[in-house]
DNA sequence: TCGTCATATCATCAATCAATGATATAATGC
DNA sequence: GCATTATATCATTGATTGATGATATGACGA
């Protein structure tokens, strides 16, 4: 059994994960590793709709994997922390490794370029 | 715009990721970080039905977060690797420390020596 | 073999979530 | 002011997900 101040901190922490849970969010936080970026440039970056990418860059905002940055008419977004680079090269290195399991349920057989290109 | 190659690996992340974005797995997974358990004894710290309790164990296991080893009638479970906990911690880390925001949105009352200032 | 304990699975229902298209707001330049 | 561009918001819809209770499987001891 759980003291509210543990399931508050687990529903915390549930909360930052789903950031992280989606393959649209990832692609936006993927773009962004490399530079801040505005959302036009983030809707080019990925090949996402604009409302799409608006939906998920407030959900990211809201759990505090991203800031914005309002200049003119742009928004810029950039990942909050270093440690959001982190948990993301963590999460590779833990994939290419211990998780051979999900790549095996998963896995494909791309000659390159197979695939409808949208 | 992404290669079919990028998109699977965002798939993977964000499918390893959702392994961490649910309380009931997360309050699994903080158990199983002291030590191996079996699922009488995850019942039990957790407080969760037994029925979710399985549920969400074969969905970690799927992900690759969990090992599972038969002893009897009891099935143990335990973390797959160092780095999920290291994942943890730096999501506690992340949480403590960046996503502040993260906690005003959902404060709490905690009596004693809780609350940095701000 | 029978009864019991430990765990897994299944069907169902409710809740959450993502994508979309339409529209709203707000800054810019004419 | 008006048109344009950049971004945000909203409502709808379909899909995914989680919890639950019931039941199934499988190991163990009597």
């Amino acid at each position: 059994m759980l003291l509210a101040s543990e399931k508050l901190e687990l529903e915390l922490k549930a909360k930052l994960f789903r950031g992280f849970s989606d393959t649209s969010r990832l692609s936006i936080l993927e773009a962004l590793r490399a530079q801040p970026l505005n959302v036009g440039e983030i809707v080019r970056a990925t090949g996402l709709s604009q409302s799409n990418i608006s939906n998920h860059l407030s959900c990211l905002r809201d759990c505090g994997l991203v800031m914005s940055e309002q200049r003119g008419r742009y928004t810029y977004y950039r990942l909050s922390d270093d440690r959001i680079d982190s948990l993301l090269q963590l999460a590779e290195e833990v994939l290419s490794d211990v998780a051979k399991g999900v790549y095996q349920c998963t896995r494909y057989d791309i000659p390159e370029g197979a695939s409808n290109g949208e």
